[in-house]
DNA sequence: ATGGTAGCGTAGCTA
């Protein structure tokens, strides 16, 4: 089974280029973040003619929005606040054979790595903590899950062009590479991109808009992950970063999409 | 050190 992460910025905005990724990679499941359309908007008629029949769509006007769309049924969907916002920004749906699977998508954090300074940076801790209290605490623990999404930062030196220009900047500060790891070791989720990719090996899934050339900077950051329960080790088959997309036009999506297979 | 681009929606917020 094929799984499709992707923060495509606007899913109708970019519906042909969700089509061209379609045609390439034939994925099973796709979970998309930063859709940016209410519910009511969503296309999924396009969807639903290449077969996704099955589609959880979370969105809200202008901002934020996650989506899975599913070729295969999704059963007990559902959606979460944290922070006691409505923002968008987590959906589950339950896979065959008992498999959860989770779309997200973190807050970014503003400019400025202080929470006493900046209200956006110190949502992003608390949405971290919260999620990590409740993955200790819901019973959700003892389940088989795959979890997906932006989440915003990137924890590993070679996850960033410059691990020494980064540590000041939000996405690579200490302080909220160690939440990401308390997330993780909550559940003792499997980064599967480092399970594939060695940690010395530099790998990124976004790049600036503001860059001139992003592809000759190459000034990166690792900030869409797949993680996996450590039960689903043995079925992990693949996983791609498709670099090629940041290059689509017209208009690309800032973040480019991000590929696992899993053997079920 | 600064400012650079993009989406939504049509100003200014968010990234």
């Amino acid at each position: 089974m094929r799984f499709v992460t992707w923060n495509i910025n606007s899913v109708r905005l970019r519906i042909a280029l969700l089509e061209r990724l379609i045609d390439r990679l034939n994925p099973d499941v796709i979970c998309l973040q930063e859709t940016k359309v209410p519910d009511a908007e969503f296309p999924k008629q396009p969807l639903q003619t290449l077969g996704y029949d099955h589609l959880h769509v979370h969105g809200m006007k202008g901002y934020n929005g996650v989506a899975i769309l599913s070729r295969v049924p999704l059963s007990d969907t559902r959606a979460h606040d944290w922070c006691g916002k409505r923002d968008c920004r987590h959906i589950v749906a339950g896979l065959a054979g008992g498999i959860d699977l989770h779309c997200l998508y973190v807050p970014s954090g503003g400019d400025v790595p202080d929470p006493e300074q900046n209200p956006k940076f110190k949502h992003k801790l608390q949405f971290l903590d919260e999620l990590t209290e409740w993955s200790a605490t819901s019973g959700i623990l003892s389940r088989t899950a795959v979890l997906v999404g932006d989440l915003n930062i990137a924890p590993l030196e070679n996850d960033v062009w410059s691990h020494k220009d980064m540590l000041t900047v939000v996405s690579h500060t200490p302080v909220e590479v160690d939440r990401l790891d308390r997330l993780r070791a909550a559940r003792d989720w499997v980064d599967v991109a480092r399970h594939f990719v060695p940690a010395d090996e530099k790998l990124y899934t976004w790049w600036s808009y503001r860059a001139k050339d992003w592809e000759r900077s190459d000034r990166g950051r690792r900030l869409d992950h797949i993680w996996v329960t450590p039960d689903l080790t043995p079925k992990l088959a693949g996983f791609e970063v498709f670099r090629a997309a940041r290059g689509w036009q017209p208009k690309p999506s800032d973040h480019v999409p991000v590929v696992l297979d899993l053997a079920l």
